[in-house]
DNA sequence: CACGAATCTGCAATCGATTGCTACACGAAG
DNA sequence: CTTCGTGTAGCAATCGATTGCAGATTCGTG
């Protein structure tokens, strides 16, 4: 049950500990005879030796783990970014410890107090708050800090994030191209910067191609299939005009929102268009097969481990990328009721 | 950016390192003065001081690390899973550090052996084939290991799964209860344990019951929506007799053989009925809405998190547990079209 | 033949915390 | 006044690997 240690495997070679370490390591095995080289590496086999990874990590001051922070582990795209993450990470000898906060900022503070008493090589935070900017500069003075998905503002963050207002614009400007031009979106939680983005982008489709947006001013609590239900009901209960297009924040939020919409005995998409965001696993199998904004989550995994490589490597400066979204087609949406015959 | 260390805080309370580490061990805090510990303590919180776990870690003889391996992290039921196991550990001062085998038996040994080089203290496998049982034995003699999900056959391993048997039996019984006697299972990959033991159950019920089993022989290579769709194609297309209730082993699969019903032009359930497995989360939106099987993914982390402690404790005597699903009854299963009026 | 260079290998300090043992001081008991 | 006990705190070894430095050996060359 106990392991073999270098000391035994210099033992068995019949050299010193110091020389054992330098043969098993291909950067400095050059230093060593071949000879002996061989003798060390049988001796290790033979063994099955295997690094403290604990005791290197102490002299050598790192520990190769990176810490991974994320709202919650359930979220479908997080699985691309996490395996994008590893993909760099892993041939490169570091793990990735991954803890989640389920979206409080205690205990994303607390996650990350854990994370520097295991001495991590560097934190990549996927689940920020906006508010949480001065604990998160607080924090880069102690450990290099990559920022993914979400932003929260301020200067000096590295900063890697799928660009939500194009992807916001992009499914607006679809719907506008149907022919809509009474626009409501579903508002996910505002304290994440990603809803912040999606509504800003909304909105600047909206005035810009002169729509009106006859969205509630409440938002989500949570951007869950509940919450989408229950406020596309408030949208459609409401004295005001009904929009023929609604724009959720998530696909869960839109789900939400075409199941209010039957409850309505509305349809979708023939009487109301709905077009989510994520391109979450099932969404092309629901009925109807919902229009989406896909998000590059692999690619932005990739870039945030290489991110975090290139502050370990030298001082990068700070930055931030975006990494552009793109539409998912569905039957969701579809033109505007009674415009085909209007415009013929 | 470099951390205090103990030395720094008994420095600056002036004290002698081993009298600081014992001040800050609630353990051996007994064994310093009231008011030395009251200063050691200040200093510590001044200094920002934060154990090095590493450090630690080494002298003791114990990472405070769980390896978890898991085959894909995008698999709905892994997150409660993970939840349960983080709840049960966390709070004792251990972290989680999850990896993906993405199925293959090579990367299980790989990622294992990472795992040892970082001194883990157990490893918990949920992403265990069949053919691993010899690999998974030669690893319990170095590590405590607890497998959860699927387990390798064998004995003495600590094993901690679902009862598929129960739940294929359960959906089985549930499509004959409705009146169905011609019945096919969309039959997942035969190195999992999991859908073997499903593929048990069925038959099981199919047999007691005195229906027909007209499953094919062939097994999807992957659970997906496109094998499920391409089996139950190939299932519809052949000449013998068509089932009228189909029993997938999970919801992806099913998803696929209502799609392969619908194009060729059959209705579900009015035709056929369907029934999956995993109850995924967009599984009641969809539709029709899918009846599936719940698995309490949450109660077996922590199960496992428990046997993962109990290990560590003392010797525990290896055993399988067993946890029972249930039966989520939605309306992608219905009586045999016909049977109503021929009862009648 | 000798001397400097090149090539190996051993030695020992080091990373940061834990812990068994020892040492000291003080008070009480004999 | 000695002795023993108790409460504190210091000392130093230890966990396992890495690495700068120095010693040893061999080789080439003047």
């Amino acid at each position: 049950m106990s392991e073999a240690t270098l000391k035994d495997v210099a033992r068995v070679a019949g050299v010193h500990v110091g020389t054992a370490s330098r043969a098993l390591d291909p950067e400095r095995s050059h230093l060593v005879n071949e000879v002996t080289r061989k003798r060390v590496q049988a001796a290790s086999e033979s063994l099955g030796y295997k690094v403290n990874v604990m005791a290197r990590g102490l002299r050598k001051g790192s520990s190769g783990l990176i810490g991974m922070v994320v709202a919650d582990v359930g979220n479908p795209f997080l699985s691309p970014l996490l395996r994008g993450i590893e993909q760099e990470l892993g041939p490169r000898g570091f793990m990735t410890v991954v803890a989640e906060t389920h979206e409080k900022s205690e205990s994303l503070q607390q996650i990350c107090e854990q994370l520097l008493a295991r001495r991590v090589d560097a934190i990549v935070i996927a689940a920020a708050h906006l508010g949480d900017e001065p604990f998160i500069r607080s924090l880069e003075a102690l450990v290099p800090v990559v920022l993914a998905v979400r932003q929260v503002g301020g200067t000096g963050h590295h900063t890697v994030t799928h660009d939500d207002v194009l992807g916001a614009r992009l499914a607006t400007a679809h719907l506008v191209d149907l022919g809509h031009d009474t626009l409501a979106q579903l508002h996910g939680p505002a304290d994440v910067s990603s809803f912040v983005d999606r509504a800003a982008g909304f909105r600047q489709v909206v005035s810009e191609r002169g729509c009106r947006d006859v969205s509630l001013t409440e938002v989500a609590a949570k951007p869950t299939v509940a919450e989408g239900k229950r406020l596309t009901g408030l949208l459609l209960g409401r004295a005001a005009i009904r929009p023929t297009a609604i724009f959720a924040h998530n696909d869960l939020m839109a789900v939400g929102a075409v199941e209010a919409l039957t409850e309505a005995g509305l349809s979708c998409p023939e009487d109301v268009s709905v077009i989510g965001y994520n391109d979450s696993p099932m969404t092309a199998h629901l009925e109807p097969a919902l229009s989406t904004v896909r998000l590059p989550s692999h690619a932005l995994g990739r870039q945030a481990a290489a991110r975090v490589l290139a502050q370990l490597g030298g001082q990068e400066p700070a930055s931030t990328l975006q990494l552009q979204p793109d539409l998912v087609l569905r039957s969701s949406t579809a033109g505007r009721r009674g415009v085909l015959s209007t415009t013929a």
